[in-house]
DNA sequence: TAATTTGCCATACAAATGTATGGTATTTAT
DNA sequence: ATAAATACCATACATTTGTATGGCAAATTA
């Protein structure tokens, strides 16, 4: 493998990744020189050079915002995982994010959604195992039946969704649990999201 | 919802998934005009303006490559699925996609690695499920004890990889099958790539 | 029929973009 | 101690890029 990074190519890159994984669009020139106070763009330049030179992006000549991570070959990238959640045993939400996870390109999320890291085998019976990561969307209209995620009492949860005529139901998977009714106007809930995919890096040992 | 598109702002809209799902990068006015033939990029501006006008895009103004697709937030993006795996009674894989799965936002698909649904349970036991997919990557070297793709007399499995000594071995998660052992130059075996990650969408109810 | 939309052309312009070259000071390696 | 890499600066230039304006023929809609 190429040489190591500087503090600051690291810096760069981890601006890059963000980008990338923000609205999709890599940086350019002026963007970087921007983000870092740069007075020119030639610093930024150079500083992707050294960057390329050690193997971590690839640059299409000429073609604008045409940086490629290497990286993405490896095909993962970078991402902040906000909390931990268990069905059964709910667990607090971390402000920031407790952990990195990295997430397959092709698992890539709608802009607006985080990752929540199952904790316990409370969702076992909905085949979600201790360890993988959910992909949450907080801007879409949950449906009965699907999972969510939702913040209780400064906790998270992640249920099966029902609503009711007078008041809304989450389900657990594992039928020991009993349900969680919320009384309209319940105070200390707020749904944070709806479920829409589980992921699983197949790099540990499962099973 | 807006009006429908027409013909020619559809296949314009295609080919700007077609980038973005590619590259990762939204086309340039001057990349849509060279595709479609046009002459200057004034056309493609202006077909631009047209679907957005119907709400499929959004321009940040004056940002190169700040095409974003609305579709985003509320659709996903559907993406070919080359072909079927069971562990224990394996399928045909298929010259072209089989189906499609829709993963969330416009996933950057890497380069040269694919996709393959998961069919049956002879994979419960290392937690994967009926209607799973399963991303593959070809240029890994596989570790004992990771799950790789294989293609076996023209049917592909998924199973363990274990290298011995004098041969490989292919290890069932289910003890009740017996594991596949391929002799040294056994030529109608062939190794296709290393499951490096699960993805499982949540819109279908699971359980 | 008249009005609008569609689909293309041409030209023009300011701003953005990638690139190149040269310079300076500090840090790191040899 | 000398060389190389690092981290910034300044200036300059050709392309690329988004945008605006005007024109024209065909198709669609009112």
């Amino acid at each position: 493998m190429s040489k190591q990074l500087t503090k600051i190519q690291k810096a760069i890159l981890d601006f890059i990744i963000e980008m990338k994984s923000g609205n999709g669009l890599t940086p350019t020139l002026a963007e970087i020189a921007k983000k870092f106070g740069y007075k020119n763009r030639a610093t930024a330049q150079q500083h992707l050079q050294a960057i390329e030179k050690k193997g971590f992006i690839k640059r299409s000549p000429k073609l604008s915002r045409g940086i490629e991570l290497t990286l993405e070959d490896k095909f993962f990238i970078p991402r902040p995982i906000l909390g931990e959640v268990a069905a059964g045993n709910p667990l607090t939400i971390y402000p920031d994010a407790i952990d990195t996870i990295e997430l397959p390109t092709i698992a890539h999320m709608p802009k607006d959604s985080f990752l929540l890291k199952v904790k316990g085998d409370s969702l076992k019976d909905a085949y979600i195992f201790s360890g993988d990561i959910i992909i949450v969307n907080p801007n879409m209209e949950p449906v009965n039946g699907r999972f969510v995620a939702a913040v209780l009492d400064d906790a998270a949860v992640v249920k099966r969704f029902f609503k009711k005529p007078d008041c809304i139901e989450l389900h657990s998977e594992n039928p020991e649990y009993e349900p969680i009714i919320i009384e309209r106007e319940y105070p200390r809930f707020q749904l944070v999201g709806v479920v829409v995919g589980v992921y699983r890096s197949m790099d540990r040992k499962v099973g």
